[in-house]
RNA sequence: GGCGCAGUAGCCAAGCGGUAAGGCGUGGGUCUGCAACACCCUGAUGCACCGGUUCAAAUCCGGUCUGCGCCUCCA
Protein backbone atom coordinates (compact mmCIF):
# COMPACT_ATOMS: atom_id res chain seq x y z
CA UNK A 1 0.00 0.00 0.00
CA UNK A 2 1.36 3.17 -1.16
CA UNK A 3 1.37 5.96 1.36
CA UNK A 4 1.00 9.88 0.36
CA UNK A 5 1.38 12.83 2.70
CA UNK A 6 -1.80 15.15 1.40
CA UNK A 7 -0.99 18.95 1.70
CA UNK A 8 -5.10 18.95 2.18
CA UNK A 9 -5.30 17.17 5.54
CA UNK A 10 -1.51 17.63 6.11
CA UNK A 11 -1.42 13.51 7.02
CA UNK A 12 -0.12 10.44 5.38
CA UNK A 13 -2.64 8.87 3.73
CA UNK A 14 -3.50 5.49 2.40
CA UNK A 15 -3.49 5.76 -1.51
CA UNK A 16 -6.61 4.14 -2.89
CA UNK A 17 -7.37 5.33 -6.92
CA UNK A 18 -10.35 6.60 -7.97
CA UNK A 19 -10.95 3.55 -10.64
CA UNK A 20 -9.17 0.71 -9.65
CA UNK A 21 -5.22 0.05 -10.98
CA UNK A 22 -5.22 3.53 -12.70
CA UNK A 23 -3.51 6.77 -11.57
CA UNK A 24 -4.84 10.29 -12.78
CA UNK A 25 -1.90 12.62 -12.49
CA UNK A 26 -1.74 16.66 -12.88
CA UNK A 27 1.57 18.78 -12.44
CA UNK A 28 1.56 21.91 -12.92
CA UNK A 29 4.37 22.38 -15.44
CA UNK A 30 6.91 25.61 -16.05
CA UNK A 31 6.19 29.09 -17.65
CA UNK A 32 8.35 28.38 -20.67
CA UNK A 33 10.35 32.03 -20.78
CA UNK A 34 13.47 31.28 -20.04
CA UNK A 35 15.82 27.59 -19.76
CA UNK A 36 14.47 25.82 -16.51
CA UNK A 37 16.21 26.44 -13.85
CA UNK A 38 18.04 23.70 -11.82
CA UNK A 39 14.26 24.34 -9.03
CA UNK A 40 11.78 24.03 -11.87
CA UNK A 41 13.91 21.13 -12.21
CA UNK A 42 13.32 19.29 -8.46
CA UNK A 43 9.19 18.81 -9.35
CA UNK A 44 9.98 17.27 -12.43
CA UNK A 45 12.24 14.73 -11.15
CA UNK A 46 9.77 14.08 -8.18
CA UNK A 47 6.94 13.60 -9.88
CA UNK A 48 9.11 11.82 -12.92
CA UNK A 49 10.00 9.32 -10.18
CA UNK A 50 6.18 9.01 -8.46
CA UNK A 51 5.02 7.92 -11.94
CA UNK A 52 7.74 5.47 -12.48
CA UNK A 53 7.47 4.27 -9.03
CA UNK A 54 2.89 3.80 -9.61
CA UNK A 55 4.18 1.97 -12.78
CA UNK A 56 6.41 -0.16 -11.07
CA UNK A 57 3.09 -1.03 -9.00
CA UNK A 58 1.43 -2.32 -11.74
CA UNK A 59 -0.87 1.19 -12.02
CA UNK A 60 -1.52 2.78 -15.96
CA UNK A 61 -0.58 6.85 -14.90
CA UNK A 62 -2.18 9.17 -17.27
CA UNK A 63 0.26 11.55 -16.18
CA UNK A 64 -0.24 15.09 -17.58
CA UNK A 65 1.85 18.54 -17.00
CA UNK A 66 1.10 22.04 -18.53
CA UNK A 67 3.38 24.73 -20.03
CA UNK A 68 1.98 27.95 -19.33
CA UNK A 69 2.82 29.40 -22.71
CA UNK A 70 1.10 32.76 -22.15
CA UNK A 71 2.34 34.97 -19.46
CA UNK A 72 3.87 38.33 -18.36
CA UNK A 73 7.40 37.04 -18.76
CA UNK A 74 6.75 35.41 -21.95
CA UNK A 75 5.40 39.01 -23.66
CA UNK A 76 8.21 40.80 -21.92
CA UNK A 77 10.84 38.57 -23.35
CA UNK A 78 9.31 38.67 -26.61
CA UNK A 79 9.50 42.38 -27.09
CA UNK A 80 12.67 42.78 -25.67
CA UNK A 81 13.54 40.10 -28.40
CA UNK A 82 11.83 41.95 -30.85
CA UNK A 83 9.70 38.45 -31.84
CA UNK A 84 6.11 36.86 -31.40
CA UNK A 85 5.63 35.06 -27.34
CA UNK A 86 4.86 31.96 -29.44
CA UNK A 87 8.48 31.93 -30.59
CA UNK A 88 9.48 32.76 -27.05
CA UNK A 89 7.55 30.00 -25.90
CA UNK A 90 8.07 27.18 -28.46
CA UNK A 91 11.99 27.67 -28.54
CA UNK A 92 12.00 27.44 -24.60
CA UNK A 93 9.22 24.35 -24.69
CA UNK A 94 11.91 22.47 -27.12
CA UNK A 95 15.01 23.98 -24.82
CA UNK A 96 12.54 22.20 -21.59
CA UNK A 97 12.55 18.57 -23.14
CA UNK A 98 16.54 18.78 -23.90
CA UNK A 99 16.58 18.97 -20.35
CA UNK A 100 14.02 16.86 -19.36
CA UNK A 101 15.47 14.33 -21.29
CA UNK A 102 19.15 14.89 -19.60
CA UNK A 103 17.65 14.13 -16.52
CA UNK A 104 15.20 11.30 -17.85
CA UNK A 105 12.27 12.84 -17.10
CA UNK A 106 9.67 10.47 -19.25
CA UNK A 107 7.65 13.23 -21.08
CA UNK A 108 4.17 13.36 -19.83
CA UNK A 109 1.14 11.29 -21.04
CA UNK A 110 -0.12 15.02 -22.91
CA UNK A 111 1.92 18.20 -22.55
CA UNK A 112 -1.14 20.54 -22.84
CA UNK A 113 -0.09 24.45 -24.05
CA UNK A 114 -2.33 27.12 -22.32
CA UNK A 115 -3.10 28.75 -25.78
CA UNK A 116 -4.42 25.44 -27.16
CA UNK A 117 -7.04 25.73 -24.78
CA UNK A 118 -8.60 29.22 -24.87
CA UNK A 119 -11.82 27.91 -25.45
CA UNK A 120 -12.24 25.66 -22.98
CA UNK A 121 -10.96 28.37 -20.11
CA UNK A 122 -13.89 30.65 -21.65
CA UNK A 123 -16.25 27.55 -21.37
CA UNK A 124 -15.34 27.21 -17.97
CA UNK A 125 -15.59 30.91 -16.87
CA UNK A 126 -18.85 31.60 -18.58
CA UNK A 127 -20.19 28.34 -16.24
CA UNK A 128 -18.45 29.82 -13.09
CA UNK A 129 -20.08 33.08 -14.03
CA UNK A 130 -23.80 31.45 -14.83
CA UNK A 131 -23.35 29.81 -11.41
CA UNK A 132 -22.34 33.35 -9.63
CA UNK A 133 -18.85 32.09 -8.71
CA UNK A 134 -17.41 35.21 -10.83
CA UNK A 135 -18.48 38.19 -12.16
CA UNK A 136 -17.06 41.11 -15.06
CA UNK A 137 -16.34 44.36 -15.09
CA UNK A 138 -15.08 46.42 -17.96
CA UNK A 139 -13.91 43.14 -19.72
CA UNK A 140 -12.05 41.67 -17.52
CA UNK A 141 -13.56 38.08 -14.63
CA UNK A 142 -13.16 38.09 -11.41
CA UNK A 143 -13.44 35.11 -9.10
CA UNK A 144 -16.01 35.55 -6.10
CA UNK A 145 -13.54 34.18 -3.50
CA UNK A 146 -15.58 34.66 -1.00
CA UNK A 147 -18.20 32.43 -2.62
CA UNK A 148 -16.55 29.41 -2.19
CA UNK A 149 -16.94 28.24 1.07
CA UNK A 150 -14.17 25.77 1.23
CA UNK A 151 -11.60 28.65 0.14
CA UNK A 152 -8.41 28.49 2.22
CA UNK A 153 -8.90 24.52 2.67
CA UNK A 154 -5.47 23.60 0.77
CA UNK A 155 -3.32 26.25 2.31
CA UNK A 156 -5.08 25.99 5.63
CA UNK A 157 -5.77 30.15 5.24
CA UNK A 158 -8.40 31.87 7.07
CA UNK A 159 -9.88 34.52 4.29
CA UNK A 160 -10.48 37.02 7.03
CA UNK A 161 -6.38 36.47 8.02
CA UNK A 162 -5.47 37.05 4.71
CA UNK A 163 -7.33 40.06 4.53
CA UNK A 164 -6.29 41.69 7.91
CA UNK A 165 -2.48 41.01 8.11
CA UNK A 166 -1.55 41.70 4.89
CA UNK A 167 0.93 43.92 3.33
CA UNK A 168 -0.34 45.05 0.19
CA UNK A 169 -3.86 43.09 -0.99
CA UNK A 170 -4.99 46.49 -2.98
CA UNK A 171 -3.24 46.74 -6.19
CA UNK A 172 -3.50 50.25 -7.75
CA UNK A 173 -6.35 49.96 -10.15
CA UNK A 174 -7.88 46.93 -8.74
CA UNK A 175 -10.77 48.94 -6.44
CA UNK A 176 -13.32 47.38 -9.28
CA UNK A 177 -13.05 44.11 -7.38
CA UNK A 178 -16.04 43.44 -5.12
CA UNK A 179 -13.48 42.10 -2.71
CA UNK A 180 -9.79 42.34 -2.17
CA UNK A 181 -9.27 38.48 -2.18
CA UNK A 182 -10.99 38.24 -5.77
CA UNK A 183 -8.71 37.03 -8.19
CA UNK A 184 -8.44 37.27 -12.17
CA UNK A 185 -9.81 34.52 -14.24
CA UNK A 186 -9.84 36.56 -17.52
CA UNK A 187 -8.04 39.72 -18.06
CA UNK A 188 -8.01 42.28 -21.09
CA UNK A 189 -6.03 42.70 -24.10
CA UNK A 190 -2.74 45.45 -23.36
CA UNK A 191 -1.67 46.59 -26.70
CA UNK A 192 1.00 44.48 -27.87
CA UNK A 193 0.03 41.66 -26.32
CA UNK A 194 -1.41 38.28 -27.60
CA UNK A 195 -5.25 37.78 -27.56
CA UNK A 196 -8.39 35.82 -27.54
CA UNK A 197 -11.96 36.96 -28.26
CA UNK A 198 -14.61 36.05 -25.06
CA UNK A 199 -18.01 37.25 -24.57
CA UNK A 200 -16.13 40.06 -22.42
CA UNK A 201 -13.88 41.61 -24.80
CA UNK A 202 -11.00 40.44 -26.41
CA UNK A 203 -7.96 39.54 -23.62
CA UNK A 204 -6.32 36.41 -22.50
CA UNK A 205 -7.10 34.48 -19.05
CA UNK A 206 -5.72 34.46 -15.92
CA UNK A 207 -3.03 31.75 -14.83
CA UNK A 208 -4.96 29.87 -12.54
CA UNK A 209 -7.67 29.11 -14.63
CA UNK A 210 -5.64 27.52 -17.29
CA UNK A 211 -5.01 23.98 -14.65
CA UNK A 212 -8.23 23.81 -14.39
CA UNK A 213 -9.34 23.18 -17.41
CA UNK A 214 -6.54 21.47 -18.84
CA UNK A 215 -6.25 18.97 -15.96
CA UNK A 216 -10.17 18.34 -16.50
CA UNK A 217 -10.09 18.17 -20.38
CA UNK A 218 -7.58 15.22 -19.91
CA UNK A 219 -8.11 13.64 -17.14
CA UNK A 220 -11.54 14.41 -16.06
CA UNK A 221 -13.48 16.48 -13.20
CA UNK A 222 -11.62 14.23 -10.59
CA UNK A 223 -7.96 13.19 -10.48
CA UNK A 224 -6.21 11.60 -8.05
CA UNK A 225 -2.82 13.01 -7.57
CA UNK A 226 -1.94 16.71 -8.53
CA UNK A 227 1.45 18.00 -7.68
CA UNK A 228 3.65 20.85 -7.90
CA UNK A 229 5.91 22.70 -6.00
CA UNK A 230 5.49 23.82 -2.36
CA UNK A 231 5.01 27.65 -3.63
CA UNK A 232 1.75 26.88 -5.85
CA UNK A 233 0.13 26.21 -2.79
CA UNK A 234 -1.21 29.39 -2.19
CA UNK A 235 -2.89 31.36 -4.18
CA UNK A 236 -2.41 28.83 -7.31
CA UNK A 237 -3.74 25.69 -6.16
CA UNK A 238 -5.82 26.83 -3.82
CA UNK A 239 -7.80 29.02 -6.50
CA UNK A 240 -7.46 25.50 -8.80
CA UNK A 241 -9.90 24.27 -6.66
CA UNK A 242 -12.08 27.14 -5.72
CA UNK A 243 -12.13 27.08 -9.63
CA UNK A 244 -12.92 23.67 -10.39
CA UNK A 245 -14.71 22.54 -7.34
CA UNK A 246 -16.95 25.28 -7.90
CA UNK A 247 -17.64 24.39 -11.42
CA UNK A 248 -18.66 20.50 -10.87
CA UNK A 249 -19.81 20.22 -7.45
CA UNK A 250 -17.13 17.52 -6.91
CA UNK A 251 -13.68 17.37 -4.96
CA UNK A 252 -11.18 18.41 -7.53
CA UNK A 253 -8.29 16.14 -6.59
CA UNK A 254 -7.89 13.83 -3.80
CA UNK A 255 -4.26 14.28 -3.28
CA UNK A 256 -2.21 17.18 -3.60
CA UNK A 257 1.33 16.72 -3.22
CA UNK A 258 3.83 19.38 -3.12
CA UNK A 259 7.91 19.16 -3.47
CA UNK A 260 10.18 22.07 -0.76
CA UNK A 261 12.53 24.16 -2.64
CA UNK A 262 15.71 23.79 -4.07
CA UNK A 263 17.93 26.14 -2.39
CA UNK A 264 21.18 27.92 -3.08
CA UNK A 265 23.61 28.69 -0.08
CA UNK A 266 20.33 28.24 1.72
CA UNK A 267 18.52 30.77 0.40
CA UNK A 268 15.51 30.61 -2.17
CA UNK A 269 17.11 30.93 -5.64
CA UNK A 270 15.44 34.41 -7.19
CA UNK A 271 16.52 36.48 -10.01
CA UNK A 272 16.90 39.31 -7.31
CA UNK A 273 19.56 37.32 -5.65
CA UNK A 274 21.42 36.62 -8.42
CA UNK A 275 21.45 32.81 -7.20
CA UNK A 276 20.40 30.42 -9.75
CA UNK A 277 21.48 28.12 -12.29
CA UNK A 278 19.91 26.90 -15.25
CA UNK A 279 19.84 23.20 -15.33
CA UNK A 280 21.87 23.80 -19.03
CA UNK A 281 24.76 25.22 -17.19
CA UNK A 282 24.97 22.87 -14.74
CA UNK A 283 24.76 20.23 -17.77
CA UNK A 284 27.86 21.94 -19.06
CA UNK A 285 29.66 20.85 -15.84
CA UNK A 286 27.80 17.28 -14.84
CA UNK A 287 26.30 14.76 -16.49
CA UNK A 288 22.24 15.61 -15.73
CA UNK A 289 22.24 12.20 -14.12
CA UNK A 290 24.08 13.50 -11.16
CA UNK A 291 22.25 16.04 -10.45
CA UNK A 292 18.58 12.90 -10.40
CA UNK A 293 20.68 11.54 -8.44
CA UNK A 294 20.93 14.51 -5.75
CA UNK A 295 18.12 15.85 -5.77
CA UNK A 296 16.15 11.96 -5.12
CA UNK A 297 19.33 11.98 -1.90
CA UNK A 298 16.84 13.84 -0.29
CA UNK A 299 13.17 13.58 0.82
CA UNK A 300 10.97 15.53 -1.42
CA UNK A 301 9.10 17.37 1.39
CA UNK A 302 12.59 18.59 2.86
CA UNK A 303 14.33 21.63 1.38
CA UNK A 304 17.45 20.96 -0.21
CA UNK A 305 20.67 22.95 -0.43
CA UNK A 306 22.72 22.76 -3.98
CA UNK A 307 26.37 23.66 -4.29
CA UNK A 308 29.05 22.26 -6.33
CA UNK A 309 31.02 20.17 -3.32
CA UNK A 310 27.30 18.26 -3.19
CA UNK A 311 27.23 17.87 -6.96
CA UNK A 312 30.61 16.63 -6.30
CA UNK A 313 29.81 13.88 -2.96
CA UNK A 314 26.81 12.38 -5.55
CA UNK A 315 28.75 12.39 -8.87
CA UNK A 316 31.35 10.01 -6.36
CA UNK A 317 28.14 8.25 -4.99
CA UNK A 318 26.72 7.41 -8.50
CA UNK A 319 30.18 6.31 -9.74
CA UNK A 320 29.93 3.06 -7.06
CA UNK A 321 26.78 2.02 -8.03
CA UNK A 322 28.02 2.15 -12.19
CA UNK A 323 31.25 1.02 -11.24
CA UNK A 324 29.24 -2.10 -9.03
CA UNK A 325 27.16 -2.88 -12.81
CA UNK A 326 30.02 -2.93 -15.06
CA UNK A 327 32.01 -5.20 -12.37
CA UNK A 328 28.45 -7.19 -12.43
CA UNK A 329 28.18 -6.88 -16.07
CA UNK A 330 32.42 -7.83 -16.86
CA UNK A 331 31.82 -11.10 -14.17
CA UNK A 332 29.00 -12.63 -16.07
CA UNK A 333 30.44 -11.71 -19.61
CA UNK A 334 33.58 -13.84 -18.36
CA UNK A 335 31.86 -16.12 -16.19
CA UNK A 336 33.44 -20.21 -17.24
CA UNK A 337 29.76 -21.29 -15.21
CA UNK A 338 26.56 -20.49 -16.69
CA UNK A 339 24.15 -21.98 -14.42
CA UNK A 340 23.51 -21.26 -10.87
CA UNK A 341 24.75 -23.27 -7.81
CA UNK A 342 22.52 -24.13 -5.05
CA UNK A 343 24.48 -21.62 -3.16
CA UNK A 344 23.74 -18.96 -5.03
CA UNK A 345 20.18 -19.83 -5.34
CA UNK A 346 20.11 -18.59 -1.76
CA UNK A 347 22.41 -16.02 -1.87
CA UNK A 348 19.96 -14.49 -4.74
CA UNK A 349 16.97 -15.25 -2.18
CA UNK A 350 18.59 -13.48 0.40
CA UNK A 351 19.31 -10.43 -1.75
CA UNK A 352 15.26 -10.38 -2.23
CA UNK A 353 15.37 -8.43 1.21
CA UNK A 354 16.59 -5.64 -0.45
CA UNK A 355 14.16 -5.66 -2.79
CA UNK A 356 11.51 -5.22 -0.45
CA UNK A 357 13.52 -2.55 1.31
CA UNK A 358 13.37 0.12 -1.28
CA UNK A 359 9.63 -0.65 -1.70
CA UNK A 360 8.33 -0.41 1.53
CA UNK A 361 10.58 2.72 1.56
CA UNK A 362 8.93 4.08 -1.40
CA UNK A 363 5.37 3.27 -0.67
CA UNK A 364 6.12 5.66 2.68
CA UNK A 365 5.04 8.52 0.73
CA UNK A 366 8.43 8.14 -2.18
CA UNK A 367 10.78 7.90 0.58
CA UNK A 368 13.96 7.91 -2.14
CA UNK A 369 16.68 8.72 0.41
CA UNK A 370 15.65 5.74 2.29
CA UNK A 371 15.42 3.34 -1.46
CA UNK A 372 18.98 4.98 -2.36
CA UNK A 373 20.42 3.63 0.75
CA UNK A 374 18.38 -0.08 -0.12
CA UNK A 375 20.31 0.02 -3.44
CA UNK A 376 23.55 0.66 -1.67
CA UNK A 377 22.91 -2.29 0.37
CA UNK A 378 22.38 -3.95 -2.78
CA UNK A 379 25.38 -2.68 -4.08
CA UNK A 380 27.39 -3.68 -1.10
CA UNK A 381 25.84 -7.60 -1.48
CA UNK A 382 26.93 -7.74 -4.94
CA UNK A 383 30.32 -6.41 -4.37
CA UNK A 384 30.98 -8.88 -1.83
CA UNK A 385 28.93 -11.74 -2.87
CA UNK A 386 30.01 -12.33 -6.97
CA UNK A 387 33.63 -12.19 -7.92
CA UNK A 388 35.56 -14.31 -10.90
CA UNK A 389 34.10 -17.47 -9.28
CA UNK A 390 30.08 -16.63 -9.73
CA UNK A 391 28.35 -18.32 -12.61
CA UNK A 392 27.31 -16.36 -15.35
CA UNK A 393 23.67 -16.45 -14.44
CA UNK A 394 24.07 -15.39 -10.71
CA UNK A 395 25.89 -11.95 -11.88
CA UNK A 396 23.12 -11.37 -14.17
CA UNK A 397 20.98 -11.76 -11.80
CA UNK A 398 22.37 -9.46 -9.00
CA UNK A 399 23.14 -6.86 -12.39
CA UNK A 400 19.90 -6.62 -13.70
CA UNK A 401 18.35 -6.29 -9.88
CA UNK A 402 20.35 -3.35 -9.11
CA UNK A 403 19.38 -2.17 -12.79
CA UNK A 404 15.52 -2.42 -12.11
CA UNK A 405 15.96 -0.60 -8.47
CA UNK A 406 17.94 2.38 -10.87
CA UNK A 407 15.49 2.48 -13.28
CA UNK A 408 12.18 2.98 -10.53
CA UNK A 409 14.17 5.89 -9.62
CA UNK A 410 15.02 6.61 -13.30
CA UNK A 411 18.93 6.36 -13.21
CA UNK A 412 20.58 5.34 -15.85
CA UNK A 413 22.47 2.70 -15.22
CA UNK A 414 22.88 1.53 -18.96
CA UNK A 415 26.77 2.18 -20.11
CA UNK A 416 27.08 4.27 -23.04
CA UNK A 417 28.97 2.15 -25.76
CA UNK A 418 31.41 4.32 -26.90
CA UNK A 419 34.37 2.52 -28.78
CA UNK A 420 37.91 3.05 -28.63
CA UNK A 421 40.32 4.74 -31.01
CA UNK A 422 42.59 2.50 -32.94
CA UNK A 423 44.98 4.36 -31.05
CA UNK A 424 43.83 3.93 -27.91
CA UNK A 425 43.26 0.16 -27.97
CA UNK A 426 47.11 0.55 -29.46
CA UNK A 427 47.91 2.34 -26.34
CA UNK A 428 46.71 -0.23 -24.22
CA UNK A 429 47.99 -2.98 -25.34
CA UNK A 430 51.69 -1.91 -25.57
CA UNK A 431 51.06 -0.73 -21.95
CA UNK A 432 50.01 -4.24 -21.18
CA UNK A 433 53.57 -5.52 -22.70
CA UNK A 434 55.63 -3.16 -21.15
CA UNK A 435 53.78 -4.26 -17.61
CA UNK A 436 54.31 -7.72 -18.44
CA UNK A 437 58.04 -7.09 -19.25
CA UNK A 438 57.72 -5.32 -15.98
CA UNK A 439 58.52 -1.89 -17.75
CA UNK A 440 56.31 0.26 -15.24
CA UNK A 441 58.04 3.48 -16.16
CA UNK A 442 56.85 3.01 -19.80
CA UNK A 443 53.37 1.83 -18.40
CA UNK A 444 52.83 4.92 -16.07
CA UNK A 445 53.38 6.92 -19.35
CA UNK A 446 51.05 5.51 -21.56
CA UNK A 447 48.33 5.35 -18.85
CA UNK A 448 49.27 9.08 -17.77
CA UNK A 449 48.59 9.96 -21.84
CA UNK A 450 45.24 7.91 -21.77
CA UNK A 451 44.59 10.02 -18.65
CA UNK A 452 44.85 13.38 -20.70
CA UNK A 453 42.51 12.05 -23.12
CA UNK A 454 39.80 11.57 -20.71
CA UNK A 455 40.48 7.55 -20.14
CA UNK A 456 40.56 6.30 -17.15
CA UNK A 457 42.42 3.00 -16.87
CA UNK A 458 42.01 0.01 -13.70
CA UNK A 459 44.00 -2.85 -13.84
CA UNK A 460 41.39 -5.36 -12.15
CA UNK A 461 41.80 -9.04 -11.63
CA UNK A 462 39.92 -10.02 -14.43
CA UNK A 463 41.42 -7.39 -17.11
CA UNK A 464 42.09 -4.39 -17.55
CA UNK A 465 39.03 -1.78 -17.57
CA UNK A 466 38.76 1.49 -18.57
CA UNK A 467 36.18 4.20 -18.17
CA UNK A 468 35.75 8.07 -19.25
CA UNK A 469 37.11 10.11 -16.38
C1' G B 1 1.02 41.16 11.57
C1' G B 2 -1.10 36.06 10.11
C1' C B 3 0.07 30.91 8.68
C1' G B 4 3.71 27.08 8.26
C1' C B 5 8.43 24.18 7.95
C1' A B 6 13.19 22.84 9.69
C1' G B 7 17.61 22.24 13.25
C1' U B 8 20.59 14.30 13.50
C1' A B 9 28.43 12.82 12.97
C1' G B 10 33.52 16.95 8.97
C1' C B 11 29.49 17.33 4.83
C1' C B 12 24.71 15.46 2.77
C1' A B 13 20.75 12.69 4.70
C1' A B 14 16.98 8.59 6.54
C1' G B 15 14.60 7.43 11.03
C1' C B 16 9.24 10.31 13.83
C1' G B 17 7.71 6.13 20.94
C1' G B 18 11.60 0.82 21.77
C1' U B 19 17.31 2.00 22.26
C1' A B 20 20.96 6.22 15.85
C1' A B 21 20.03 3.59 7.87
C1' G B 22 22.77 5.00 3.61
C1' G B 23 26.22 8.07 0.86
C1' C B 24 30.44 11.48 0.48
C1' G B 25 34.81 12.68 3.09
C1' U B 26 38.85 11.29 6.85
C1' G B 27 42.29 7.73 9.00
C1' G B 28 44.12 2.51 9.20
C1' G B 29 44.29 -2.30 6.78
C1' U B 30 43.66 -6.37 2.73
C1' C B 31 44.33 -6.79 -2.57
C1' U B 32 47.74 -4.56 -6.42
C1' G B 33 54.38 -3.43 -9.51
C1' C B 34 52.05 1.34 -8.40
C1' A B 35 47.38 3.73 -8.95
C1' A B 36 42.17 2.96 -9.35
C1' C B 37 38.12 -0.36 -8.03
C1' A B 38 36.41 -3.56 -4.27
C1' C B 39 36.36 -5.41 0.70
C1' C B 40 37.33 -5.00 6.23
C1' C B 41 37.99 -1.60 10.25
C1' U B 42 37.33 3.76 11.69
C1' G B 43 32.94 7.44 13.21
C1' A B 44 27.28 11.09 17.16
C1' U B 45 26.90 7.35 25.16
C1' G B 46 23.90 10.99 21.53
C1' C B 47 19.89 13.71 17.54
C1' A B 48 19.82 22.97 18.63
C1' C B 49 18.78 24.25 24.00
C1' C B 50 15.65 23.91 28.66
C1' G B 51 11.75 21.56 31.08
C1' G B 52 7.65 17.80 31.08
C1' U B 53 4.80 13.03 29.85
C1' U B 54 6.26 7.67 29.63
C1' C B 55 8.82 1.44 31.82
C1' A B 56 11.04 3.66 27.36
C1' A B 57 11.77 10.08 23.47
C1' A B 58 15.90 12.11 18.19
C1' U B 59 10.82 10.67 17.89
C1' C B 60 4.99 13.12 22.07
C1' C B 61 3.85 18.02 24.95
C1' G B 62 5.35 23.15 26.57
C1' G B 63 8.98 26.96 26.24
C1' U B 64 13.68 29.22 24.25
C1' C B 65 17.21 30.11 20.39
C1' U B 66 18.52 29.84 15.22
C1' G B 67 17.49 29.29 9.97
C1' C B 68 13.86 29.20 6.14
C1' G B 69 9.19 29.46 3.42
C1' C B 70 4.13 31.28 2.22
C1' C B 71 0.68 35.47 2.62
C1' U B 72 2.73 39.18 -4.39
C1' C B 73 4.76 36.41 -10.36
C1' C B 74 7.46 32.13 -8.66
C1' A B 75 8.92 24.96 -8.91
Amino acid sequence: MIRIYNTLTKKKEDFIPLEEGKVRMYVCGPTVYNFIHIGNARPMIVFDTVRRYMEHKGYEVNFVSNFTDVDDKIIKKANEEGVTAEEISQRYIEECKKDMEGMNIRPATTHPLATQEIDGMIEMISTLIEKGYAYAVNGTVYYRTRRFEEYGKLSHKNLDDLQAGNRSLLVSGEDEKEDPLDFVLWKPKKEGEPYWVSPWGEGRPGWHIECSVMSRKYLGEQIDIHGGGEDLVFPHHENEIAQSEACSGKIFARYWMHNAFLNIDNRKMSKSLGNFFTVREISEKYDLQILRFFMLNAHYRSPLNFSAELMEASKNALDRIHTAVDNLDYIAEHAAAEELTGAEAALLLEAEKYETDFDASMDDDFNTADAIAAVFDLVKYANTKAGEGSSRAFAGELCSRIRNLCGILGIVTEKKEELLDAEIEDLIAERQAARKAKDFARADEIRGLLLDKGILLEDTREGVKWKRA
